[in-house]
DNA sequence: TAGTGAACTGAACAAGCGTTCAATCACGGA
DNA sequence: TCCGTGATTGAACGCTTGTTCAGTTCACTA
Protein backbone atom coordinates (compact mmCIF):
# COMPACT_ATOMS: atom_id res chain seq x y z
CA UNK A 1 0.00 0.00 0.00
CA UNK A 2 1.48 3.68 -0.92
CA UNK A 3 1.62 6.05 1.69
CA UNK A 4 -0.58 8.50 -0.15
CA UNK A 5 -2.92 5.62 -0.37
CA UNK A 6 -3.87 6.18 3.20
CA UNK A 7 -5.11 9.44 5.13
CA UNK A 8 -2.59 11.27 7.22
CA UNK A 9 -4.44 10.58 10.19
CA UNK A 10 -4.19 7.01 9.89
CA UNK A 11 -0.69 7.44 9.39
CA UNK A 12 0.03 8.72 12.19
CA UNK A 13 -2.23 6.32 13.97
CA UNK A 14 -0.23 3.84 12.55
CA UNK A 15 3.06 4.97 13.74
CA UNK A 16 2.20 5.34 17.33
CA UNK A 17 0.55 1.46 17.04
CA UNK A 18 4.01 0.44 16.17
CA UNK A 19 6.21 2.87 18.25
CA UNK A 20 4.09 1.57 21.17
CA UNK A 21 4.49 -2.07 20.09
CA UNK A 22 8.06 -1.55 19.75
CA UNK A 23 8.63 0.40 23.15
CA UNK A 24 5.52 0.38 25.07
CA UNK A 25 3.19 3.26 26.25
CA UNK A 26 5.92 5.53 27.40
CA UNK A 27 7.03 6.02 24.00
CA UNK A 28 6.74 10.19 23.28
CA UNK A 29 4.99 11.97 20.87
CA UNK A 30 8.17 13.78 19.44
CA UNK A 31 9.19 10.09 18.52
CA UNK A 32 5.79 8.73 17.40
CA UNK A 33 6.31 12.43 15.11
CA UNK A 34 8.96 11.66 13.54
CA UNK A 35 8.28 7.85 12.88
CA UNK A 36 5.16 9.01 11.14
CA UNK A 37 6.89 12.10 9.17
CA UNK A 38 5.27 14.77 10.73
CA UNK A 39 5.39 17.40 12.97
CA UNK A 40 4.59 17.48 17.02
CA UNK A 41 1.88 19.78 16.27
CA UNK A 42 0.15 17.85 13.51
CA UNK A 43 -0.65 14.88 15.84
CA UNK A 44 -2.58 17.20 18.59
CA UNK A 45 -4.47 19.17 15.86
CA UNK A 46 -5.70 15.65 14.67
CA UNK A 47 -6.01 13.69 17.98
CA UNK A 48 -6.16 16.69 20.43
CA UNK A 49 -3.96 15.15 23.24
CA UNK A 50 -1.63 12.30 23.68
CA UNK A 51 -4.81 10.82 25.41
CA UNK A 52 -6.69 11.06 22.23
CA UNK A 53 -3.88 9.41 20.39
CA UNK A 54 -4.09 6.82 22.90
CA UNK A 55 -7.80 5.74 22.39
CA UNK A 56 -7.89 6.28 18.89
CA UNK A 57 -4.74 3.75 18.69
CA UNK A 58 -6.72 0.99 21.62
CA UNK A 59 -9.85 1.44 19.25
CA UNK A 60 -8.01 0.72 16.61
CA UNK A 61 -6.25 -1.98 17.89
CA UNK A 62 -9.22 -3.73 19.32
CA UNK A 63 -11.23 -3.78 16.59
CA UNK A 64 -8.57 -5.38 14.46
CA UNK A 65 -8.08 -8.21 17.08
CA UNK A 66 -12.11 -8.29 17.63
CA UNK A 67 -12.17 -9.21 13.55
CA UNK A 68 -9.80 -11.81 13.75
CA UNK A 69 -11.76 -15.31 12.90
CA UNK A 70 -13.06 -17.03 16.22
CA UNK A 71 -11.13 -20.17 14.30
CA UNK A 72 -7.70 -18.51 15.12
CA UNK A 73 -8.43 -18.17 18.23
CA UNK A 74 -9.25 -21.95 19.34
CA UNK A 75 -6.67 -23.15 21.46
CA UNK A 76 -6.42 -20.06 24.22
CA UNK A 77 -4.83 -17.20 24.46
CA UNK A 78 -1.46 -18.95 24.53
CA UNK A 79 -2.17 -20.35 20.89
CA UNK A 80 -4.35 -17.60 19.96
CA UNK A 81 -0.75 -14.78 20.39
CA UNK A 82 1.19 -17.47 18.85
CA UNK A 83 -0.92 -17.64 15.83
CA UNK A 84 -1.21 -13.93 15.52
CA UNK A 85 2.10 -12.96 16.15
CA UNK A 86 3.19 -15.24 12.94
CA UNK A 87 1.10 -13.08 10.53
CA UNK A 88 2.95 -9.97 9.63
CA UNK A 89 -0.29 -7.76 9.16
CA UNK A 90 -0.94 -9.11 12.97
CA UNK A 91 2.60 -8.27 14.78
CA UNK A 92 1.84 -4.76 15.53
CA UNK A 93 -1.27 -5.40 17.18
CA UNK A 94 -0.05 -8.81 18.85
CA UNK A 95 2.59 -6.51 20.51
CA UNK A 96 0.62 -3.68 21.02
CA UNK A 97 -1.55 -6.27 23.06
CA UNK A 98 0.83 -7.48 25.56
CA UNK A 99 1.94 -3.68 25.98
CA UNK A 100 -1.55 -3.11 26.99
CA UNK A 101 -1.89 -5.91 28.97
CA UNK A 102 1.28 -5.09 30.81
CA UNK A 103 -0.29 -1.44 31.01
CA UNK A 104 -3.31 -2.75 32.86
CA UNK A 105 -6.51 -0.58 33.05
CA UNK A 106 -8.97 -0.91 30.66
CA UNK A 107 -7.97 -1.91 27.63
CA UNK A 108 -6.43 -4.94 29.37
CA UNK A 109 -9.39 -5.34 30.51
CA UNK A 110 -11.28 -5.51 27.00
CA UNK A 111 -8.95 -7.42 25.73
CA UNK A 112 -9.26 -9.91 28.41
CA UNK A 113 -12.93 -10.27 28.08
CA UNK A 114 -12.80 -10.34 24.44
CA UNK A 115 -10.90 -13.58 25.00
CA UNK A 116 -12.97 -15.06 27.62
CA UNK A 117 -16.39 -14.81 25.32
CA UNK A 118 -14.47 -15.70 22.49
CA UNK A 119 -13.13 -19.36 24.34
CA UNK A 120 -16.47 -19.87 26.42
CA UNK A 121 -18.23 -20.55 22.69
CA UNK A 122 -15.67 -23.40 21.73
CA UNK A 123 -14.92 -24.55 25.03
CA UNK A 124 -18.66 -25.08 25.61
CA UNK A 125 -18.46 -27.10 21.98
CA UNK A 126 -15.21 -29.30 23.39
CA UNK A 127 -16.98 -30.05 26.59
CA UNK A 128 -20.44 -31.23 25.09
CA UNK A 129 -18.20 -33.41 22.62
CA UNK A 130 -16.28 -35.10 25.08
CA UNK A 131 -12.61 -33.23 24.27
CA UNK A 132 -12.34 -31.30 27.20
CA UNK A 133 -13.75 -32.54 31.12
CA UNK A 134 -16.48 -30.32 32.77
CA UNK A 135 -15.75 -27.52 35.45
CA UNK A 136 -17.76 -26.74 38.62
CA UNK A 137 -17.30 -23.08 37.11
CA UNK A 138 -17.05 -22.56 33.83
CA UNK A 139 -16.79 -19.20 33.47
CA UNK A 140 -13.71 -18.82 36.53
CA UNK A 141 -12.13 -21.91 34.64
CA UNK A 142 -12.04 -19.94 31.35
CA UNK A 143 -10.71 -16.24 33.09
CA UNK A 144 -8.22 -18.14 35.24
CA UNK A 145 -6.78 -20.22 32.02
CA UNK A 146 -6.72 -17.06 30.09
CA UNK A 147 -5.38 -14.88 32.74
CA UNK A 148 -2.52 -17.44 33.29
CA UNK A 149 -2.07 -17.68 29.69
CA UNK A 150 -1.48 -13.77 28.96
CA UNK A 151 0.57 -13.83 32.93
CA UNK A 152 3.17 -16.35 32.19
CA UNK A 153 3.62 -14.71 28.47
CA UNK A 154 3.61 -11.94 29.93
CA UNK A 155 6.56 -12.46 32.29
CA UNK A 156 8.55 -14.35 30.15
CA UNK A 157 8.11 -11.61 27.66
CA UNK A 158 9.77 -8.91 30.48
CA UNK A 159 12.18 -10.98 31.95
CA UNK A 160 13.42 -11.53 28.52
CA UNK A 161 13.37 -8.35 26.79
CA UNK A 162 15.26 -6.62 29.71
CA UNK A 163 13.00 -3.80 30.79
CA UNK A 164 9.60 -2.81 30.70
CA UNK A 165 10.13 -0.30 28.22
CA UNK A 166 12.96 -2.06 26.07
CA UNK A 167 12.79 -2.21 22.83
CA UNK A 168 10.83 -5.22 20.86
CA UNK A 169 10.51 -5.50 17.41
CA UNK A 170 8.37 -7.68 14.87
CA UNK A 171 11.36 -10.41 14.98
CA UNK A 172 12.00 -10.05 19.03
CA UNK A 173 8.04 -10.99 19.13
CA UNK A 174 8.57 -14.49 17.00
CA UNK A 175 11.50 -15.16 18.47
CA UNK A 176 9.89 -14.76 21.98
CA UNK A 177 7.02 -16.88 21.34
CA UNK A 178 8.69 -19.65 19.64
CA UNK A 179 11.13 -19.92 22.48
CA UNK A 180 7.92 -19.76 24.63
CA UNK A 181 6.48 -22.86 23.27
CA UNK A 182 9.93 -24.47 23.00
CA UNK A 183 10.13 -24.20 26.51
CA UNK A 184 7.24 -24.56 28.18
CA UNK A 185 4.79 -26.53 25.55
CA UNK A 186 5.01 -29.68 26.71
CA UNK A 187 4.15 -29.50 30.27
CA UNK A 188 1.63 -26.66 29.56
CA UNK A 189 -0.08 -29.67 27.37
CA UNK A 190 1.41 -32.73 30.37
CA UNK A 191 -0.40 -30.32 32.69
CA UNK A 192 -3.61 -29.76 31.27
CA UNK A 193 -4.00 -33.40 30.51
CA UNK A 194 -2.65 -34.99 33.61
CA UNK A 195 -2.88 -32.20 36.24
CA UNK A 196 -0.67 -31.78 39.04
CA UNK A 197 -2.18 -33.85 42.14
CA UNK A 198 -2.19 -37.43 42.22
CA UNK A 199 -5.56 -37.34 44.08
CA UNK A 200 -7.97 -35.34 44.82
CA UNK A 201 -7.90 -35.19 48.59
CA UNK A 202 -6.98 -31.57 48.06
CA UNK A 203 -9.61 -30.56 45.95
CA UNK A 204 -12.48 -32.37 48.11
CA UNK A 205 -11.27 -30.79 51.11
CA UNK A 206 -11.50 -27.23 49.75
CA UNK A 207 -14.91 -27.95 47.92
CA UNK A 208 -16.26 -28.59 51.05
CA UNK A 209 -14.53 -26.37 53.34
CA UNK A 210 -14.89 -23.53 50.96
CA UNK A 211 -17.50 -21.05 49.54
CA UNK A 212 -20.19 -22.01 47.35
CA UNK A 213 -19.18 -21.95 43.76
CA UNK A 214 -21.51 -20.13 41.11
CA UNK A 215 -21.99 -23.93 39.92
CA UNK A 216 -23.00 -23.92 36.38
CA UNK A 217 -23.23 -27.76 36.16
CA UNK A 218 -23.22 -30.29 38.64
CA UNK A 219 -21.24 -32.93 37.77
CA UNK A 220 -19.55 -35.38 38.97
CA UNK A 221 -15.75 -36.33 38.24
CA UNK B 1 10.74 0.87 66.61
CA UNK B 2 11.42 4.30 67.20
CA UNK B 3 12.16 6.58 64.55
CA UNK B 4 15.50 6.86 66.02
CA UNK B 5 16.35 3.19 66.08
CA UNK B 6 17.22 3.40 62.78
CA UNK B 7 19.48 5.29 60.27
CA UNK B 8 18.74 8.04 58.10
CA UNK B 9 19.88 5.87 55.32
CA UNK B 10 17.59 2.80 55.61
CA UNK B 11 14.47 5.32 57.06
CA UNK B 12 14.97 6.80 53.59
CA UNK B 13 15.48 3.06 51.92
CA UNK B 14 12.30 1.71 53.97
CA UNK B 15 10.30 5.13 52.85
CA UNK B 16 10.95 4.27 49.33
CA UNK B 17 9.90 0.31 49.29
CA UNK B 18 6.64 1.72 50.36
CA UNK B 19 6.12 4.24 48.15
CA UNK B 20 7.51 2.09 45.10
CA UNK B 21 5.37 -0.55 46.57
CA UNK B 22 2.11 1.97 46.53
CA UNK B 23 2.33 3.40 43.78
CA UNK B 24 5.26 1.90 41.63
CA UNK B 25 8.57 2.95 40.10
CA UNK B 26 7.49 5.57 38.02
CA UNK B 27 7.64 6.90 41.61
CA UNK B 28 9.51 10.65 42.13
CA UNK B 29 11.94 11.02 44.31
CA UNK B 30 10.39 14.06 45.85
CA UNK B 31 7.27 11.90 46.50
CA UNK B 32 10.57 9.99 48.06
CA UNK B 33 11.85 12.75 50.26
CA UNK B 34 8.58 13.51 51.15
CA UNK B 35 7.65 10.41 53.15
CA UNK B 36 11.17 9.90 54.77
CA UNK B 37 11.34 13.46 56.03
CA UNK B 38 13.99 14.16 54.74
CA UNK B 39 15.21 17.04 51.87
CA UNK B 40 16.18 15.92 48.07
CA UNK B 41 19.95 16.23 48.24
CA UNK B 42 19.77 13.76 51.46
CA UNK B 43 18.65 11.09 49.23
CA UNK B 44 21.00 11.45 46.26
CA UNK B 45 24.08 12.46 48.89
CA UNK B 46 23.42 8.79 50.29
CA UNK B 47 22.67 6.74 47.41
CA UNK B 48 24.09 8.89 44.83
CA UNK B 49 21.17 8.78 41.99
CA UNK B 50 17.81 7.30 41.61
CA UNK B 51 18.91 4.17 40.38
CA UNK B 52 21.47 3.67 43.27
CA UNK B 53 18.33 4.21 45.65
CA UNK B 54 16.17 1.81 43.10
CA UNK B 55 19.70 -1.10 43.67
CA UNK B 56 19.29 -0.96 47.47
CA UNK B 57 15.77 -1.26 47.67
CA UNK B 58 15.36 -3.96 45.21
CA UNK B 59 18.34 -5.78 47.49
CA UNK B 60 17.01 -5.17 50.54
CA UNK B 61 13.47 -6.17 49.22
CA UNK B 62 15.32 -9.67 48.20
CA UNK B 63 17.01 -10.39 51.22
CA UNK B 64 14.19 -10.15 53.35
CA UNK B 65 12.22 -12.03 51.10
CA UNK B 66 14.83 -14.84 50.68
CA UNK B 67 14.92 -15.01 54.22
CA UNK B 68 11.58 -16.19 54.59
CA UNK B 69 11.01 -19.52 56.29
CA UNK B 70 10.67 -22.41 53.26
CA UNK B 71 7.93 -23.32 55.13
CA UNK B 72 5.73 -20.26 53.82
CA UNK B 73 6.77 -21.01 50.35
CA UNK B 74 5.45 -24.41 50.07
CA UNK B 75 2.19 -24.07 47.77
CA UNK B 76 4.00 -22.41 45.11
CA UNK B 77 3.86 -18.86 43.99
CA UNK B 78 0.45 -17.44 44.70
CA UNK B 79 0.43 -19.61 47.79
CA UNK B 80 3.29 -17.97 48.87
CA UNK B 81 2.30 -14.36 48.21
CA UNK B 82 -1.23 -14.81 49.55
CA UNK B 83 0.79 -15.95 52.78
CA UNK B 84 3.19 -13.07 52.90
CA UNK B 85 0.54 -10.45 52.00
CA UNK B 86 -1.03 -11.04 55.15
CA UNK B 87 1.33 -10.67 57.69
CA UNK B 88 2.39 -7.14 58.38
CA UNK B 89 5.90 -6.88 58.28
CA UNK B 90 6.02 -8.19 54.73
CA UNK B 91 3.15 -6.49 53.27
CA UNK B 92 5.16 -3.86 51.44
CA UNK B 93 8.39 -6.54 50.44
CA UNK B 94 5.19 -8.22 48.99
CA UNK B 95 3.60 -5.81 47.39
CA UNK B 96 7.30 -3.77 45.86
CA UNK B 97 7.87 -7.76 44.53
CA UNK B 98 4.53 -7.65 42.33
CA UNK B 99 6.02 -4.09 41.45
CA UNK B 100 8.80 -5.85 40.49
CA UNK B 101 7.79 -8.53 38.76
CA UNK B 102 5.49 -6.03 36.39
CA UNK B 103 8.66 -3.77 35.28
CA UNK B 104 10.45 -6.79 34.99
CA UNK B 105 14.08 -6.88 34.45
CA UNK B 106 16.98 -8.41 36.33
CA UNK B 107 14.49 -8.18 39.50
CA UNK B 108 11.97 -10.24 38.60
CA UNK B 109 14.22 -12.62 37.25
CA UNK B 110 16.01 -12.92 40.62
CA UNK B 111 12.76 -12.98 42.39
CA UNK B 112 11.18 -16.08 40.02
CA UNK B 113 14.04 -17.85 40.03
CA UNK B 114 14.08 -17.79 43.94
CA UNK B 115 10.42 -19.45 43.95
CA UNK B 116 11.73 -21.78 41.40
CA UNK B 117 14.40 -23.02 43.42
CA UNK B 118 12.68 -23.17 46.41
CA UNK B 119 9.70 -25.13 44.53
CA UNK B 120 12.35 -27.91 43.20
CA UNK B 121 12.81 -29.04 47.05
CA UNK B 122 9.27 -29.34 48.04
CA UNK B 123 8.15 -30.10 44.69
CA UNK B 124 10.64 -33.16 44.76
CA UNK B 125 9.71 -34.32 48.11
CA UNK B 126 6.19 -34.66 46.98
CA UNK B 127 6.75 -36.05 44.03
CA UNK B 128 8.87 -38.61 46.15
CA UNK B 129 5.72 -39.02 48.64
CA UNK B 130 3.29 -39.56 45.76
CA UNK B 131 1.32 -36.63 46.74
CA UNK B 132 1.97 -35.30 42.92
CA UNK B 133 2.76 -36.50 39.36
CA UNK B 134 6.05 -36.94 38.24
CA UNK B 135 6.84 -34.21 35.11
CA UNK B 136 8.89 -35.13 31.64
CA UNK B 137 10.52 -32.23 32.68
CA UNK B 138 10.71 -31.29 36.08
CA UNK B 139 12.32 -28.05 36.02
CA UNK B 140 10.13 -26.44 33.07
CA UNK B 141 6.85 -27.72 34.79
CA UNK B 142 7.82 -25.44 38.15
CA UNK B 143 8.91 -22.70 36.33
CA UNK B 144 5.65 -22.45 34.00
CA UNK B 145 3.73 -22.70 37.33
CA UNK B 146 6.06 -19.55 39.05
CA UNK B 147 5.43 -17.79 35.80
CA UNK B 148 1.49 -18.46 35.47
CA UNK B 149 0.93 -18.05 39.52
CA UNK B 150 2.72 -14.71 39.14
CA UNK B 151 1.60 -13.80 36.07
CA UNK B 152 -2.41 -14.39 36.11
CA UNK B 153 -1.81 -12.49 40.15
CA UNK B 154 -0.23 -9.53 38.09
CA UNK B 155 -3.11 -9.33 35.63
CA UNK B 156 -6.03 -9.67 38.18
CA UNK B 157 -3.96 -6.85 40.00
CA UNK B 158 -3.38 -4.15 37.16
CA UNK B 159 -7.38 -5.10 36.01
CA UNK B 160 -8.71 -4.52 39.71
CA UNK B 161 -6.43 -1.53 40.55
CA UNK B 162 -6.73 0.64 36.85
CA UNK B 163 -3.57 1.75 35.48
CA UNK B 164 -0.13 -0.10 36.17
CA UNK B 165 0.93 2.71 38.46
CA UNK B 166 -2.48 3.58 40.28
CA UNK B 167 -2.03 3.47 44.18
CA UNK B 168 -2.21 0.12 45.90
CA UNK B 169 -1.80 0.41 49.90
CA UNK B 170 -2.09 -2.48 52.70
CA UNK B 171 -5.54 -2.67 52.56
CA UNK B 172 -6.02 -2.74 49.11
CA UNK B 173 -3.63 -5.71 48.20
CA UNK B 174 -5.33 -7.67 51.27
CA UNK B 175 -8.50 -7.57 49.63
CA UNK B 176 -7.36 -7.85 46.13
CA UNK B 177 -5.66 -11.17 47.16
CA UNK B 178 -8.61 -12.88 49.12
CA UNK B 179 -10.69 -11.67 46.04
CA UNK B 180 -8.20 -13.66 43.85
CA UNK B 181 -8.51 -17.05 45.82
CA UNK B 182 -12.56 -16.70 46.28
CA UNK B 183 -12.85 -16.70 42.85
CA UNK B 184 -10.54 -18.47 41.15
CA UNK B 185 -9.33 -20.96 44.45
CA UNK B 186 -11.80 -23.94 43.69
CA UNK B 187 -11.15 -23.80 39.76
CA UNK B 188 -6.87 -23.26 40.32
CA UNK B 189 -7.40 -26.97 42.96
CA UNK B 190 -9.48 -27.88 40.34
CA UNK B 191 -7.34 -27.77 36.85
CA UNK B 192 -4.39 -29.47 39.32
CA UNK B 193 -6.51 -31.50 40.16
CA UNK B 194 -8.45 -33.09 36.73
CA UNK B 195 -6.55 -31.42 34.12
CA UNK B 196 -8.12 -30.25 31.06
CA UNK B 197 -8.67 -32.70 28.52
CA UNK B 198 -10.19 -35.58 28.53
CA UNK B 199 -7.79 -37.89 27.07
CA UNK B 200 -4.22 -37.36 26.49
CA UNK B 201 -4.02 -37.57 22.67
CA UNK B 202 -2.73 -34.00 22.42
CA UNK B 203 -0.29 -34.54 24.32
CA UNK B 204 1.02 -37.60 23.21
CA UNK B 205 1.19 -36.36 19.72
CA UNK B 206 2.44 -33.44 20.83
CA UNK B 207 5.14 -35.40 22.79
CA UNK B 208 5.94 -37.89 19.49
CA UNK B 209 6.31 -35.00 17.05
CA UNK B 210 7.67 -31.87 19.16
CA UNK B 211 11.41 -31.36 19.53
CA UNK B 212 12.95 -33.86 22.42
CA UNK B 213 12.57 -32.56 25.94
CA UNK B 214 14.99 -32.04 28.33
CA UNK B 215 13.77 -35.30 30.50
CA UNK B 216 14.75 -35.64 34.00
CA UNK B 217 12.57 -39.13 34.40
CA UNK B 218 11.35 -41.38 31.92
CA UNK B 219 8.80 -42.14 33.72
CA UNK B 220 5.67 -42.97 32.02
CA UNK B 221 2.00 -41.78 32.83
C1' DT C 1 39.15 25.03 71.97
C1' DA C 2 39.89 24.77 67.18
C1' DG C 3 39.26 21.92 63.39
C1' DT C 4 37.67 18.32 60.43
C1' DG C 5 34.37 15.66 58.06
C1' DA C 6 29.98 13.80 57.55
C1' DA C 7 24.99 14.83 57.50
C1' DC C 8 21.85 17.77 55.64
C1' DT C 9 19.40 21.64 53.25
C1' DG C 10 17.55 24.68 49.65
C1' DA C 11 18.07 26.61 45.44
C1' DA C 12 19.31 26.19 40.96
C1' DC C 13 20.09 23.60 36.58
C1' DA C 14 19.39 21.06 32.20
C1' DA C 15 16.61 17.90 29.85
C1' DG C 16 12.41 15.92 28.61
C1' DC C 17 7.62 15.93 28.55
C1' DG C 18 2.72 17.34 26.60
C1' DT C 19 0.52 21.33 25.12
C1' DT C 20 -0.41 25.75 22.72
C1' DC C 21 -0.50 28.94 18.98
C1' DA C 22 0.60 32.29 15.43
C1' DA C 23 2.04 31.76 10.88
C1' DT C 24 2.26 29.40 6.53
C1' DC C 25 0.74 26.24 2.81
C1' DA C 26 -2.44 23.94 -0.49
C1' DC C 27 -6.49 23.71 -2.71
C1' DG C 28 -11.57 23.81 -4.06
C1' DG C 29 -15.66 26.89 -4.61
C1' DA C 30 -17.70 31.57 -5.55
C1' DT D 1 -9.04 35.63 -9.33
C1' DC D 2 -9.99 35.77 -4.74
C1' DC D 3 -11.20 33.80 -0.62
C1' DG D 4 -11.65 30.66 3.04
C1' DT D 5 -10.95 26.45 5.31
C1' DG D 6 -8.43 22.63 6.78
C1' DA D 7 -3.57 20.71 6.82
C1' DT D 8 0.85 21.56 8.49
C1' DT D 9 4.83 23.61 10.63
C1' DG D 10 8.13 25.46 14.08
C1' DA D 11 8.82 27.85 18.00
C1' DA D 12 7.60 28.68 22.42
C1' DC D 13 5.47 27.72 27.07
C1' DG D 14 4.89 25.57 31.56
C1' DC D 15 5.61 21.66 34.12
C1' DT D 16 8.03 17.72 36.13
C1' DT D 17 11.87 15.05 36.23
C1' DG D 18 16.74 13.67 38.10
C1' DT D 19 20.95 15.87 39.17
C1' DT D 20 24.26 19.21 41.05
C1' DC D 21 26.36 22.16 44.41
C1' DA D 22 27.52 25.87 47.57
C1' DG D 23 26.50 26.57 52.03
C1' DT D 24 25.00 25.26 56.89
C1' DT D 25 24.74 22.42 60.99
C1' DC D 26 26.74 19.45 64.25
C1' DA D 27 29.13 15.75 66.57
C1' DC D 28 33.59 14.10 67.42
C1' DT D 29 38.67 14.44 67.93
C1' DA D 30 43.33 16.22 68.42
Amino acid sequence: MAPSDITTRARIRDAAIEQIARKGYGVSMRVIADAAGVSLGLINHHFGSKDGLRAACDDHVLETIMNVKSETMRGGAVAAMAALGKMEEYVNPTAYCLRAIAAGGDVAQRIVDHFVADAKAWVGEAVADGTLRPSVDEEARIRLMTLQGFGAMQLFLSQRVGSADAELGPAGLNALLDDYLNEYGLVMLEMYTFGLFASSDMFDAFRAAGPNPRATTTEEH
